[in-house]
DNA sequence: AGCACGCCGACT
DNA sequence: GTCGGCGTGCTC
């Protein structure tokens, strides 16, 4: 080796830990020298710790007292690539660079020295005396050619014990060797014909394959709907990439993770793909990670973490379902695996696929800003599967002010009750009531920090801000002029719906989705699917029941209040609305049963974004949204980042928050604001009390610099626990 | 992250 | 008098 990338013994090396330490370590090379990037072994205090040859030494500690690296791990050096991602990954997502190098090392036992184990195959000769046992072994030997076994697998094939193997090997007519217990996989073979493609597909996969072949970094949205064949469009981009000699690596959103899809990899390729998720055993999971580092994987398939594999030579990454919320990761780092694929593409002169049928607002706003390309598979499907949508025009009813669910809705669910179906009434309004207003007076109970209007929430007996998350005792008296027993709710939460929902249906099974009448996660999830089996037939939810479930007896979605999404307090609601009728959408042209009806209450159905909706008309729904994200200056036409505080101590993690609002004056240099701190949306996560605080700058702002300045001022408490969300998904 | 050092309360 | 709580700081 030459230049830079090696060190001969005793030369000063700088080590990136995964050590939770804020800097390189220099250490000394050790016998045998060091490659730049090389995995070592390196003495830290009392122990021995992984790391990575990030570099020369910088020289600036007492010599005397820099340690040598212990040992140069047996795996494949970390690639220039890889080192480069990881630090941009770093320095966008306000991670510490061990926690980026964990990620990156997510394997176990990658210190050991390789497994080793012993093989047979066929030696030298004939045997002194051939007996029936001794043949079979031979031809089981032969049967596969050159091939070894393991002494199990051969004796299981032969038909015989392990003492006529053994017999044989001394003889030398069967060969005893050591070989690594990590293999590569099976080669995939990109040459082997897929099926026939329809015309639309192989227009699509020639765009993609050529975008593959020209060896640089480019994104793709692939836009086809559940059915369009966009699984076959995309693998043949994975087939150009293979030929191109690069490797491949599909990422799949977590449930979609199934046998099926590898079989059909199987199928196009000859050999199955290598998996990485969760579920895979310890032992594979080192072979992959090793495997992946040699070049003895084509095809690696995979949940978002497969992204911080160590691939020799990336060529293309698929992100199937795009917009699904599993891709960002919010437990302990906060990425999103879209985001992070796209930079890893463009560090590594690879390509990337966005699959999906609803694109994220992001992606769409890439491609209309010519960032992204866009390849469209299938539009004739795309008005068969549109559901009976329409408006209900809310002028047209004269509803009491205390009645949300208007006649021709109520008569809907009743329908569907009778069917043994399920309605989804979707109001994103948490609480009992939005506003208490005073009888009396007129005053209107606000917070007192942020002039939002405190929520009822009567389940917890409480008045809630959900902009700072204070929490006050529901007052007997108005705060203003002090007369008793005349405040009153005014409008709809989920809670008060429910109310309704009971008194219009009495004998129908209610089930109320809001984040704060669950604790943990696991709760929650536990009583989706409970209720995704048929445990209730009316599902009263907030944006939770958006979250990519399944409910395969849904048949009626109930928009409650279909301007809200309209008017900017959660930005994300239009869109989530959008994507929830589609969903039903989507299921009514699969069973075909029956068509999935969706139902939009409005006051204001002309509305140019209730009219895309309804009309199905997504690039004039995605103009319209993109319009009112760009008037509110919120992602992706401004930037936002959440702080997520945690701590067994609430009244620490309160402290903590209120006294970085305080020291905001990082945050203002670049023009942002920083709101909070209010309760996460899930407040308490094993015994942790979390908060978050939201902090919004201007598009070109350069906010992760301010971020890193902002929080440098404070130091976390002993047992508080301080994470960066850069682009959060949900921030209330 | 570990692990040592160090400075104040309740015990043999 | 000492044992031990965990706050603070260091690790090349």
């Amino acid at each position: 080796m030459t230049h830079n990338d090696w060190f001969a013994k005793g030369d000063l090396v700088a080590v990136l830990t995964t050590q939770p330490l804020d800097r390189l370590l220099d250490y000394k090379a050790p016998e045998g020298g060091c490659s730049l990037g090389a995995f070592v072994e390196v003495p830290l205090g009392p122990r021995k710790v992984l790391g990575v040859v990030w570099g020369p030494g910088a020289g600036d500690f007492d010599r005397s007292r820099v340690r040598s690296v212990n040992r140069v791990l047996d795996v494949a050096p970390m690639t220039g690539t890889l080192r480069e991602f990881l630090g941009k990954a770093a320095d966008y997502t306000l991670t510490p660079m061990p926690s980026m190098l964990r990620l990156a090392t997510r394997a176990p036992g990658l210190s050991d020295p390789p497994s080793m184990r012993k093989v047979y195959r066929r030696g030298e000769g004939e045997p002194d005396r051939m007996t029936d046992a001794r043949r079979k072994v031979l031809e089981a030997l032969d049967e596969y050619g050159g091939l070894a076994f393991t002494l199990s697998e051969l004796s299981a094939h032969a038909g015989v014990t392990n003492s006529v193997i053994k017999g044989l090997v001394k003889q030398g007519v069967v060969r005893e060797e050591e070989a690594p217990r990590d293999l590569p996989y099976p080669k995939l073979d990109a040459g082997r014909a897929g099926v026939p493609l329809s015309e639309a597909q192989a227009a699509a996969a020639a765009v993609l394959r050529a975008s593959v072949k020209r060896g640089v970094y480019g994104t793709t949205l692939l836009k086809g709907v559940t059915g369009s064949g966009k699984t076959e469009v995309y693998l043949e981009a994975v087939a150009e990439c293979l030929s191109q000699g690069r490797q491949a690596l599909v990422l799949l959103p977590e449930i979609a993770l199934t046998g099926e899809f590898l079989a059909r990899i199987e199928e196009r390729f000859g050999a199955r793909p290598t998996e990485w998720h969760s579920g895979v055993t310890m032992t594979e999971r080192r072979r992959a990670w090793k495997m992946v580092g040699a070049g003895g994987v084509d095809v690696v398939v995979g949940a978002r973490s497969a992204l911080f594999l160590p691939f020799r030579d990336l060529g293309l990454i698929v992100v199937d379902e795009e917009h699904d919320t599993s891709y960002k990761q919010e437990d302990g780092v906060f990425y999103n695996a879209r985001d992070m694929a796209v930079l890893r593409a463009s560090i590594c002169d690879g390509h990337v696929v966005l699959a999906s049928a609803t694109p994220s607002l992001e992606s769409w706003a890439n491609v209309e800003a010519g960032k992204y390309g866009r390849v469209e598979l299938g539009a004739r499907f795309g008005a068969a599967e549109m559901p009976e949508m329409r408006a209900i025009d809310m002028r047209e009813d004269k509803l009491p002010a205390t009645r949300w669910i208007s006649p021709r809705l109520q008569q809907a669910v009743a329908a569907r009750i009778e069917e043994g179906e399920q309605s989804l009434l979707f109001l994103n309004r948490r609480g009992y009531a939005p506003v208490t207003i005073c009888r009396a007076c007129g005053h209107q109970i606000a917070c007192a920090q942020c002039d939002a209007r405190m929520v009822e929430h009567r389940f917890l007996k409480r008045l809630v801000c959900h902009q700072c998350g204070e929490t006050r005792p529901m007052p007997e008296a108005c705060p203003s002029c002090e007369v008793e027993g005349r405040l009153a709710p005014v409008g709809p939460g989920v809670e008060r719906l429910a109310e309704e929902v009971v008194d219009l249906f009495p004998d129908a099974r209610v089930a109320v989705l809001s984040s704060d009448l669950f604790g943990t996660a696991r709760a929650l999830k536990a009583k989706i699917a409970e209720i995704a089996e048929g445990a209730a037939d009316i599902i009263i939810g907030t944006q939770l029941v958006a979250k990519g479930h399944n409910f395969p007896l849904l048949t009626l979605v109930g928009v409650i209040d279909a301007d809200l999404g309209l008017q900017g307090s959660d930005l994300r609601a239009a869109e989530r609305t959008f994507q929830l009728v589609r969903q039903v959408a989507g299921r009514a042209g699969r069973t075909a049963e029956r068509k999935g009806v969706a139902l939009l209450q409005s006051y204001q159905p002309e509305h140019p974004v209730i009219r895309a909706i309804l009309s199905g008309d997504e690039e004039g729904f995605w103009s319209a949204e993109a319009a009112e994200r760009r008037a509110a200056g919120v992602p992706p036409y401004g930037r936002m980042a959440g702080i997520i505080l945690s701590s067994e101590d609430v009244q620490q993690v309160f402290d903590f928050g209120n006294d970085l609002t305080r020291k905001d004056g990082p945050l203002r240099e670049i023009g942002a604001i920083v709101y909070g701190p209010a309760p996460a949306p899930i407040a308490r996560v094993r015994g942790r009390h979390r908060v978050r605080l939201l902090v919004k700058a201007a598009k070109g702002a350069p906010l992760q610099a301010a971020l890193a300045r902002w929080l440098a001022q404070v130091r976390p408490p002993n047992g508080l626990r301080l994470s960066v969300d850069i682009d959060p998904q949900s921030f209330w």
